[in-house]
DNA sequence: CAATGTGAACCTTTTCACAGCA
DNA sequence: TGCTGTGAAAAGGTTCACATTG
């Protein structure tokens, strides 16, 4: 926890400032595993029950619920509905958050028809492409504007976060155009490595990456197989 | 670090199995940064101008490759050539793998013609989809089979990682199927927790969660800056 | 002399184990 | 009695700082 202020000065008022990055990434693991439960009529769990639907162990996630307050009841579990609001309110989706797409290729098109978005306050409210030809077209019911009207329409819409699914070479100079024009978040999809501003949250999907890291384990996966065969015979 | 015997004894071969996780991950980074460079035709680099294109401090990009062994010359820097070999050598890339993926709609057809695959020696050797309206249509020059076929298409074709992006209900029958067919590695883009049997390598994208993870960090900043706005006054 | 390679200090995250409460 | 909430220990990861070396 972010201890309050005690080592050197009295500056106290932070003591709820302290939720760990990696129980931040967790968080919405459960929510989706909650909505589920509550969806099948779940009025209460036990952290080993929810542990379980989230695909985690029982005393990290209540290590995890325990940076939120006591939600909880001794001998008997939390409410589904009291946790749903709990993380909903830590997690900031209280708010809407408006997301501009930058990108309406295969990937762009894929996320804007993502059904996931909506159903956690995530409203996309522009697409934007540098195909001419594509511009001007409707994507699961967004229209697809030019990339030169960026500015304009970020400005018009009052997006708050940015996903970019265009080429590697072009997504710095989209990203700090994005940024000039008010973008608070930007998810990246584009192989680039980014450089943004310190008051802009920047995250990155690699899907590259992510087999890479896939094939050095099953790789691992199998070497240690053969050992282990080695070693019994 | 891992188990082998101490580094004195005779069995010093395989002092290698011991690459942490966090490193993994940073490994494909370094090979896009390194890959880059090779392009502008740099020879040599520095582990401080390296990392900056990679995005990581100095330090860390030290003690990533030290894992890898020595393959720095001090007061120089590294070799992009002998740098790309090592790390290629110790993620598996020097064997090829042969890709599946499940789902032939926007994010499967973008993930089939996304190219950072088949400069990594990633070959997507087969699509499916459950809609008959697609199944033998083709995609990026590999047909589309049906769902019905998972078995003997994923023995055909010797597929060893499989790409889930179908709908989240049927996910983990498929990934079971698939599993059961011989695959070894599964990167799953579907909204649902999967389980799979231990020797199964799996890695997971949620779409949904990273925006959720962006907004609160994004809530944060500016609730941060208001706290900081305040004090100034 | 410039830049690597690496112990040691430091910080974060996970796991353990059990006290405390409904 | 059963399950939460949490200190304390262990494991894992990052940063520091500098001896080492081409």
């Amino acid at each position: 926890m972010a201890k309050p202020g005690t080592d050197k000065d009295g500056t106290v008022f932070d003591a709820e400032r302290g939720i760990p990055d990696a129980t931040v990434a967790r968080l919405p693991v459960y929510l989706r595993a909650l909505s589920t439960l509550a969806e099948d009529g779940v009025i209460t769990v036990s952290s080993e029950d929810l542990a379980e639907v989230a695909g985690v162990n029982s005393s990290k996630l209540r290590k995890d619920l325990s940076y939120l307050g006591s939600y909880g009841t001794r001998g008997v579990g939390y409410e589904v509905k009291v946790l749903v609001e709990q993380i909903s309110e830590n997690l900031g989706l209280s708010q809407d958050w408006n997301v501009a797409i930058f990108g309406a290729g295969n990937l762009g098109t894929a996320l804007a028809q993502y059904s996931g978005f909506a159903s956690r306050g995530f409203t996309v409210v522009a697409m934007f492409d540098a195909d001419e030809a594509i511009v001007g077209t409707t994507v699961s019911g967004v229209l697809v504007r030019s990339i030169d009207d960026l500015e304009t329409v970020i400005d018009q819409t009052g997006a708050h976060l940015a996903v970019l699914a265009v080429p590697g070479p072009v997504a710095q100079e989209i990203c700090d155009r994005a940024v000039a024009a008010g973008i608070r978040g930007i998810l990246n999809f584009a192989p680039s490595v980014l450089q943004v501003p310190d008051w802009v949250q920047l995250r990155k999907v690699d899907l590259s990456i992510e087999l890479q890291i896939l094939a050095f384990h099953a790789q691992r996966a199998a070497a240690d197989e053969l050992v282990m065969a080695k070693e019994l015979s």
